[in-house]
DNA sequence: CGTTAGCACTCAACGTGATGGAGTGCTAAC
DNA sequence: GTTAGCACTCCATCACGTTGAGTGCTAACG
């Protein structure tokens, strides 16, 4: 692979995001200063083709990429682009003007990133499993039941009802929590080991409260790894004109529906850093066109969410890449502001 | 408009909204026993498009329904078609296996309306501005904040950081919740009247904490006007035959994107019982291709939400109002499991 | 030996015209 | 009032020729 059939794969690429038509050489001749003729490029179109970086409809239509042309690229040919001041000051001005509460900021989020690239968006909130447990409170409800009230150290409070045992007062759940918030302070909450549960059974000593506090850990968890999702942008993919048959419009907004499959999806890339799967390197099917490009967030190094962009594999790679990676830094002092 | 238009005029709609396509009078004379030849049904149809209940798009095409036209059959034309026990069992053994906490009824509902109807579901969570309040309690934070933890009759809880003025202590802001509970419980939360807000103020006696308690209601229900939209089945409109235009389909996609508008819309429905909204007569933009079926549900004479339908003006009007209509007395039911 | 011009060939896209079918509207007969 | 008959309209479809973009190959060039 030569210096100059990488800026011909390049010019190709490049055009054809644009464009969305098949490339000829004609028109790279013309568009890209190669300092060669057109059919110089056409022997080197049909080596790239022959290597697998390429693709061909039928004789006389022009080229496209493949998912492996697309890959080159996108690992060894993309231009870095930094946002424009312009946008980024846009973004500064999006969150201050409309976010007013801390769930509001993904909403936002995913607004802003389908608002810049023109596609889809996803944001997963963060994610209680991997905060660390702050405290645990009860409120009496009526005599056999309690609200139990969860804190992790990144702010977020659920709540959920739980019975207690027959028996147990409302004052052996105060006991209870006592020992819970001494025993699991600081722990993240998957992280809870048998260890430390069986600190907790000792230091409760009675055994019937103490499955009750087991129940309870149970099902505060429980709540808090229900993580929420965030869609933007959906119209924007019927902007693309690979997505006018409606046929695969359908099977994406099908996967959308989906928000468990989703979730998973954007779990699975969780703490990955920045990373693109192009076209058929996505195992779902209805994703096989598009191409995901998912990073992770963080706050003061603890693990947050994910945020991501999915459009066609004809995507404008450079500019996602800029802006997840700007939003990426970005989205941590924003939450920041919401932190107490 | 005699016995034999009506009969006719139902006869077109019927079926319109089985084939997708303009209707001529031999069809209707082949498929409904008449008695008449195509060309009497020719002169009536005539005439129901001089009154305005037909369309005609050229000389020898067939003739669509004008909204006027479904309006004439939704009103009066409506063959009550009581639902499949099949269906019945169904809808009951979906919200058996897959409803396990009270917010995800509101979810499988979106689900079942939409897979039923093969159409897009809204559904409307209830609403904790008519909910009666129950209680309101506080925990402890740190020494400036403490959490308030609202809940309702219909069980919903809602929580939220509030300050703590200078000077006051959190046992200050126990007695406060005494004082609150003691006026506010029974009332809904939107009709929270001065005369009670006064009753507060002297029972509190303090000011400066009165002016933290109508920080901290006012807040609390700020949260709990908090409702939430789910949506089901949008990838069924794309099966629609009057949505394999992509623009067409991308105004509608953008509306969902909206969800503070389709809020309001439901809201707007709020307590109206059965409603249709059929094409034109719906004021948004995007919707005028559209019908919008709603029907709000009740639990023990409160008011809950609002659930809908939302497909083409040529949707199945008779099914759509049978499940809704079994749907709002069921939903009643399903919450009541969850309630405490 | 790499590069280039030239040329034949391929294929999609487009416009054109012919054809058929579904449906209407009108008129005259029943 | 109802119906049969008929001329007319319009859409959908197909076949057909044309055009233009693009390729692949070959032979000439520096």
């Amino acid at each position: 692979m030569d210096e100059r059939k990488q800026r011909i794969l390049q010019a190709i690429v490049q055009d054809y995001i644009e464009s969305a038509e098949p490339v000829g050489s004609r028109t790279i001749a013309r568009r890209h200063d190669l300092g060669v003729s057109p059919a110089t490029i056409r022997n080197e179109m049909a080596d790239l083709e022959m290597l697998g970086y390429l693709e061909h409809i039928h004789t006389s239509s022009g080229r496209i990429p493949s998912s492996k042309g697309y890959r080159f690229y996108v690992d060894d040919l993309l231009p870095s682009k930094p946002l424009d001041e312009e946008e980024k000051a846009l973004i500064d001005k999006w969150y201050m003007e409309r976010v007013r509460r801390i769930d509001e900021v993904f909403q936002e989020t995913a607004r802003i990133i389908s608002h810049v690239t023109k596609n889809v968006s996803l944001v997963l909130a963060p994610q209680m499993t991997q905060a660390a447990f702050r405290c645990l409170q009860f409120l009496p409800l009526d005599d056999r039941r309690a609200i139990a009230v969860l804190m992790t150290d990144a702010g977020f409070i659920e709540n959920k009802i739980v019975d207690m045992p027959d028996g147990a007062a409302f004052e052996d759940f105060q006991r209870m929590a006592l020992v819970i918030n001494g025993c699991l302070a600081g722990h993240t909450l998957d992280a809870i080991s048998p260890a430390v549960m069986k600190n907790i059974r000792e230091e409760i000593g009675d055994e019937s409260l103490f499955e009750a506090a087991q129940e309870v850990i149970h099902r505060s968890l429980d709540t808090g790894k229900h993580e929420r999702l965030y869609l933007g942008g959906t119209s924007e993919i019927l902007s693309q004109p690979e997505f006018h048959d409606v046929e695969k419009v359908k099977e994406i907004l099908l996967m959308f529906e989906e928000e468990q499959l989703l979730k998973d999806i954007l779990h699975a890339h969780l703490g990955e850093g920045l990373k693109v799967t192009i076209g058929k390197e996505n195992e779902v099917r209805g994703m096989q066109d598009c191409s995901l490009m998912t990073a992770t967030y963080h706050l003061d190094g603890e693990l947050l969410g994910t945020i991501a962009v999915l459009g066609p594999t004809r995507m404008e790679y450079g500019k996602a890449m800029t802006l997840l990676n700007y939003m990426n830094g970005h989205l941590a002092d924003v939450v920041k502001k919401f932190r107490w």
